[in-house]
RNA sequence: GCCGCGGUGGUGAAAUUGGCAAACACGCAGGUCUCAAAAACCUGUGAGCCUCAUAAGCUCUUGUGGGUUCAACUCCCACCCGCGGCACCA
């Protein structure tokens, strides 16, 4: 027997598959008469095959590609990449042409981060990962198409990255702005908002602070009626002390619940700073409200779509102006944001940032010196402090008061205006009117600085009593009281009425506010793409930019940014666009623009230059401003004075957010090169092949990229599609599946994505810390890639993940084992029959003919002819209809996404396979043993008889096989024809098994189906194309491969089997099963025989007896159930 | 607090349209083979009860409590727990 060598046997065939560019899809359209077109090599040329899916419609099968930043891949990874690849196989075969491109997000602070840690330059340690990462990545035995690999380090990619910047800077949509960042301190970068996480930190509270939470907990139990000054406060707290012989415990407790959040950097979990830096920025809240709308046309997760509609945080609600009190200036107003304006009439402050402007002009005109001086130490104090430090504090609120008042015009009473740091300048209006009776935070605020409160609504609890309490605030439900017009109606209402009376007094306007910032794109870092742009003072000087040359005023003139100039796009982030100087639908000259001009996009890339001192120093300043004069110094593209270049670098997320449209534009004839657009200049990408391959069909990816990358993707994606740089209008939805085109008009980048799930190891959630991280490579070693892909697709459905144990994995590696067995395994029947060597010369006769009977007999000439002990010439009717079974399933499971569920029936099918055989082997011994005199006692052996009734009808898939006997497992009915066939699966079928087993263990169901095909074609069977050799388990020359074969169809029918097992119940509880026909369903008076049948059961009779039925309940062919009362 | 996903044996899980809950595995137990072990193969394996025992049978069981239905893991209502996203968001 041979043994299963999986080393052998998958570096084989993946050089095989290599040699044959089988994952190759062709890129481009075929060319009339061009003679290798890539991806055809493994069909003969000039013979169309109809066994051939190289035809097939593209489809393009994305994986998001790894960041090379550590020691390499581990089983999470190869989990995520197996199970696209497992998908891209199974479209493979289903007729698609199939595109799987890798490469590695190689730039970034991942990389550069792990290059300082193991003190090696960045840009050696790339080609150190990049080996150990293409090593591992082809181990895993995925359908790459490797000549399309792309590393975002690579200058001929990341000249398009800064291509694409520049694109965007014409467009408007990429600006400078000094603004507040954050700033993570080990990092020494910025850090987009997306890079922020909120973590929970435990946190010992000072005295001073339990003694804050001790009041509230006070007035919670309802210690105080009304407020009270601090020192009543503190009288009560006294009194409450002495006599509360509990103290100590309040104290322990208070200190053991505190818990805080803090903004800690993605990476390090450093706690990040605010800094103020001069920034470059995409404006990608212009996409807010398509960014939004998509998500609801768009096949992704769920939990992907609800955290990017989370981030994007859009809130319908109102702007209304407040007309400071002692202000005769008309422009001297408040603007605040609030989605409740129901609540207006119960207003009794307004709250500003310390960052908003008005302050300003309130500083100026403050008459009292002494108020002047507290609010200015208010603003000294908070405005230092860090946002980790304002969030710190959490519901402790403080503030000042400015000494001036607004008036709120809907009953005009005056709102002192206050200054409070819980505010925040980045949200609304950064101004909020205080509502205390019905907003939690207001309420605090009040209470913290002893104002007023005042009810506007009952709630459905039906106080009435003044608010003295948080428990009684009341935020959701209610009726409207002393609120004037709106007394009596539901909150709801209330507000519309409201917003309504405002918007037609002109005291406030409708807007939306959203949570989504610009992006901001600059990195102070070493390792990425340089920002290509320029800087010249002698322009600045002048007032001049690009902005200002012929190139900008001409691509204002004939623009083709149609979505941006259009007015339907604005939203009311066209407030903040106004604030920073200029608009981008009339490209208005940006004050803030001036002298930076884009690098001419013939002289990109602009490449980033090896710094020997690469490491980030803070303070804002970039690694490259060491770069030397060579790099630094530069002609201005404008005026041709001495300019600077920028140091900064872009952002990781703006390598990964294009990558995809770049792959297969890669490679071919084209080389790594782009190609000429519509008007002759030079593209990213090249039009046709981009017309036909995307967008990308189905994108697999982790979760946690879910509002990062894949915001960033689609926003850019977009840009690029209002730039009319994609034209799918003439294109191809034909390409798609079902003929039809995406139903946004080609809007999206991904018109699939699903997210996979993590691996975890025994139970814990793999770490560097924790030292659990496993490495793919021991197991590929030790039981080969088939085996740990198959391990892994069975933990459980891939959205979900799974944990990975050691014992797992070996019972894996028996079940391929078995299957190895049953597709070599020689027949210990070396002896023909009779009957067999009569066949046999019939067979001779005939020759290499196309006669069908060969199929039936088989040529058994040839003497290398193999005689496997499972795989025979006929199936057994049984075996039939479990295989149409398993098909059906696996088919199932495969579209699902349920991969373990494809692999179990592969399982169970083959589990069948082998007791079959079993059992046909009991009959077989019997015959050897009686052979010749007792012919007789073997024919009226029952289950000799049975199988061969089953033969005689049956023919191919669908055959109508009948066993004739009530199937039940343990029976031998199954059995197949005797010793005439060694086996019970026929070669055929066989096959389908194995294409089944195809996606998942690509190396072995290739070596076992090349062997099956040599098998056949010496056979000299029908099938055969072309000259094969029965050394082709060694080349692929001449051969199609499993994986290009088509995936195997099943029949309803066949799935039927002859006896249908009914279900019988008694009041909903099965009570009996009974076996029928299957042709007594079709008769008329089926139903009335059936329930006969069953009322007479043995099982079922104690349970009618003495008793009515009441109603009788059949569902054909499955149960019945009979109520009884 | 809001949004999303989930909760089924010792473990990973399965269950298609509301129709036999626990398929397929792992683990465990017993057996065959063996001097022995490993491997391989076979059998058993949700819980409880009845029974001398076997055969068979009965009851319970899909986070909790209700409901709809002849019938609920599946549909509806309320709640609990876990994971993920957002959050002094006005």
């Amino acid at each position: 027997m041979i043994v299963y060598d999986h080393k052998k046997i998958e570096r084989r065939w993946r050089e095989q598959w290599a040699r044959a560019r089988l994952y190759q899809p062709r890129i481009a359209t075929p060319r009339v008469g061009s003679a290798a077109v890539s991806g055809e090599i493994a069909t003969p040329r000039g013979k169309p095959s109809n066994n051939s899916l190289r035809r097939g419609k593209p489809y393009y099968n994305l994986m998001m590609f790894p960041y090379p930043s550590a020691e390499g891949l581990h089983v999470g990874n190869m989990y995520a990449f197996t199970g696209s690849d497992v998908w891209g196989r199974y479209m493979r075969m289903r007729g698609f042409d199939v595109f799987e491109p890798i490469g590695l997000d190689g730039f970034g602070i991942h990389s550069e981060n792990y290059a300082i840690k193991v003190g090696q330059h960045p840009a050696l340690q790339a080609k150190k990962s990049q080996e150990n990462f293409y090593r591992q990545l082809g181990a895993i035995g995925n359908g790459f198409a490797w000549e399309n690999r792309l590393e975002t380090y690579n200058p001929e990619y990341y000249r398009w990255t800064q291509w694409i910047f520049v694109q965007l800077f014409k467009a408007g949509l990429a600006y400078r702005q000094e603004a507040p960042v954050n700033w993570c301190p080990s990092c020494k970068t910025v850090l987009a908002d997306e890079q922020v996480l909120q973590k929970e930190v435990q946190k010992v509270q000072k005295v001073q602070e339990v003694q804050e939470v001790r009041k509230e907990i006070l007035r919670l139990s309802g210690g105080s009626r009304t407020t009270r000054s601090a020192q009543d406060d503190n009288a009560d707290l006294k009194s409450v002390s002495a006599s509360s012989s509990e103290e100590g415990k309040e104290d322990t407790n208070v200190q053991r619940m505190q818990k805080e959040t803090v903004g800690v950097c993605e990476r390090c979990e450093t706690p990040v700073e605010i800094r103020k830096l001069k920034q470059w920025f995409f404006r990608i809240t212009q996409y807010a409200d398509r960014l939004l709308e998509n998500l609801a046309k768009i096949d992704w997760d769920e939990k992907v779509k609800a955290a990017q509609r989370n981030w994007i945080g859009k809130k319908a609600g109102i702007v209304i102006k407040y007309q400071i009190a002692n202000s005769k200036n008309e422009s001297d107003y408040i603007e605040c944001f609030t989605t409740r304006p129901d609540t207006n009439f119960g207003a009794t402050f307004i709250v500003i940032a310390p960052e908003h402007p008005l302050l300003q002009k309130i500083l100026r005109y403050a008459q009292d010196d002494k108020q002047k001086k507290q609010i200015q130490d208010y603003l000294a104090k908070s405005l230092k402090k860090t946002a980790q430090e304002r969030q710190q504090e959490g519901t402790k609120k403080t503030g000042v008061f400015t000494g001036f008042y607004a008036v709120n015009q809907v009953n005009n009473e005056s709102l002192p205006i206050w200054i409070s740091d819980f505010v925040l300048m980045g949200v609304g209006t950064g101004a909020v009117v205080g509502v205390p009776g019905h907003d939690k935070r207001d309420f605090e605020f009040a209470q913290a600085v002893r104002l007023p409160v005042k009810r506007v609504v009952v709630g459905p609890d039906g106080d009435r009593s003044e608010i003295t309490k948080i428990s009684q605030v009341q935020e959701e439900a209610g009726t409207m009281v002393n609120s004037g017009f709106l007394d009596g109606m539901e909150i709801q209402k209330a507000i519309t009425a409201m917003m309504d009376y405002l918007e037609k007094k002109r005291w406030g306007e409708r807007t939306f506010t959203y949570h989504l910032r610009d992006w901001l794109i600059s990195r102070q870092r070493y390792w990425g793409p340089p920002i290509p742009m320029i800087y010249c003072k002698e322009c600045a000087s002048k007032g001049l930019s690009w902005f200002t040359s012929d190139e900008a005023s001409q691509i204002q003139a004939n623009s083709k940014h149609q979505a941006l100039n259009s007015k339907q796009n604005l939203n009311s982030n066209a407030q903040k666009s106004k604030d920073l100087g200029f608009r981008i639908w009339d490209l208005e000259f940006p004050a803030s623009m001036a002298g930076w001009w884009p690098v001419a996009e013939e002289d990109l890339p602009v490449k980033l230059p090896y710094v020997e001192d690469y490491q980030p120093r803070g303070e804002g300043k970039a690694p490259l401003e060491k770069a030397g004069k060579e790099f630094l110094e530069v002609k201005c593209p404008g005026c041709g004075a001495r300019a600077r270049r920028e140091t900064d670098v872009s952002d990781t997320f703006l390598d990964s957010a294009w990558y995809f449209l770049r792959y297969p534009s890669i490679g071919g004839d084209k080389g790594n090169k782009g190609d000429k657009g519509d008007e002759g200049k030079e593209l990213p990408w090249q039009p046709e092949v981009t017309r036909r391959w995307l967008p990308v069909d189905m994108y697999i990816g982790g979760a946690e990229h879910s509002v990062l990358h894949l915001l960033y993707s689609r926003f850019l994606w977009m840009a690029l599609y209002d730039m009319g740089y994609f034209d799918f209008s003439a294109s191809n939805g034909a390409r798609l599946p079902d003929g039809q085109g995406p139903a946004l008009g080609w809007e999206e980048p991904f018109t699939k994505f699903r997210a996979h799930g993590l691996i975890i190891k025994d139970g814990a959630k793999m770490s560097k810390s924790k030292g659990n991280v496993v490495t793919p490579d021991e197991y590929i070693e030790k039981f080969g890639a088939d085996t740990l892909r198959m391990y892994l697709m069975f933990l459980g459905p891939l959205r979900q993940g799974g944990d990975f144990r050691d014992t797992g994995i070996a019972g894996m590696y028996r079940f391929l084992e078995k299957v190895w067995r049953m597709y070599t395994e020689p027949s210990e029947y070396s002896e023909d029959s009779e009957d067999l060597k009569v066949r046999r010369s019939e067979d001779q006769k005939v020759g290499g003919s196309d006669s069908p009977n060969l199929r039936l007999s088989g040529s058994l000439s040839n003497p290398s002819f193999p005689r496997l002990k499972y795989i025979g010439i006929k199936t057994t009717p049984e075996l039939k209809r479990k295989l149409n079974w398993a098909v059906k399933r696996a088919t199932d499971g495969m579209e699902h996404l349920k991969y373990n569920t494809a692999i179990a029936a592969v399982m169970e099918l083959t589990n069948k396979w082998r007791q079959t055989r079993n059992e046909v082997q009991e009959v077989q011994k019997v015959q050897e043993v009686q052979k010749g005199n007792q012919i007789s006692d073997i024919i009226n052996h029952k289950s000799y008889r049975q199988s061969t009734e089953g033969m005689e009808s049956m023919e191919g898939i669908g055959g109508k096989g009948r066993t004739g006997s009530p199937s039940s497992a343990s029976s031998p009915s199954s059995a197949g024809r005797s010793s005439s066939d060694h086996g019970v699966l026929s070669y055929e079928d066989a096959g389908r098994v194995l294409k089944l087993l195809a996606p998942f263990a690509p190396h072995m169901a290739e070596e076992l189906w090349q062997r099956l095909q040599s098998t056949k074609s010496t056979r000299g069977t029908r099938g055969t194309r072309g000259t094969r050799s029965t050394k082709s388990t060694e080349s692929m020359e001449g051969m199609e491969s499993i994986h290009t074969q088509a995936w195997p169809r099943y029949e309803e029918d066949a799935l039927k089997s002859e006896m249908v097992t009914v279900v019988v119940q008694v009041n909903g509880r099965v009570r009996a099963t009974i076996e029928i026909k299957n042709e007594k369903l079709k008769m008329k008076n089926s139903r009335e025989e059936v329930v006969e049948e069953a009322k007479r059961n043995q099982k079922v009779v104690p349970w009618l007896e003495g008793k009515e039925i009441r109603k009788t309940i059949w569902v054909p062919g499955k149960l019945i159930n009979f109520v009884v009362g």
